[in-house]
DNA sequence: TATCAGTATAGATAAATATCTATACAAGGA
DNA sequence: TCCTTGTATAGATATTTATCTATACTGATA
């Protein structure tokens, strides 16, 4: 598991508005189009760039192409974030 | 609340572990040093970012400049993550 | 089969990023 | 007050990133 990959894709407004888009179901990019000011292309590489972090899966449908988050992705993210929470108690050890 | 900058603080691999450092409460600079294969502006440059970000305060003693992990932020990268999960089921609504 | 709609790739580019060396600043001690 | 140590800034640079336009590919349908 790839973290900076996976935490860079919210390093990105416009990536954390398609990934919030795609959580409620928002899947095609059809529907993408008329949210966003940024072009298809553009678009396509965000996606493109999500898939490969392995937040998200792709179906392809005839042709569309479905893009769905995998929420068990989600979840080890926040597994990172408390583990990295636990580690500590935040007193400096110096 | 600026997501972008706090997830781009764990885009970079050097970083990550500037972070898990932190959390367990290495945090003066002398003591990265030993731990990692880059320079000392390198390392400035990364915990200044991270202070940017909201994620570590600074506490000035002397000499030394202490770094640490402001954890209720971290908190709010669980909820923000935990959000996303519950806004939806992961069935595309198109 | 020719066309159209949806999607991806290629190529270009401006901006941001991660890194370095050299230098400056700041606080404590000889 | 001068030196040392810890830290930050300046300036340079190679790489990465986000974005675009133009083009290609891929299925469905007339």
């Amino acid at each position: 598991m790839d973290y900076s990959k996976l935490f860079k894709v919210f390093s990105d407004n416009n990536r954390i508005e398609v990934v919030k888009n795609l959580a409620k179901g928002v899947c095609c990019s059809c529907q993408f189009k008329e949210k966003f000011d940024i072009s298809q292309p553009t678009l396509t590489y965000h996606l493109k760039m999500i898939k490969d972090s392995g937040l998200a899966v792709t179906k392809k449908e005839g042709t569309w192409n479905k893009y769905l988050i995998d929420f068990d992705v989600i979840d080890e993210m926040i597994n990172f974030l408390q583990d990295l929470k636990a580690s500590g108690d935040g007193e400096c050890k110096c």
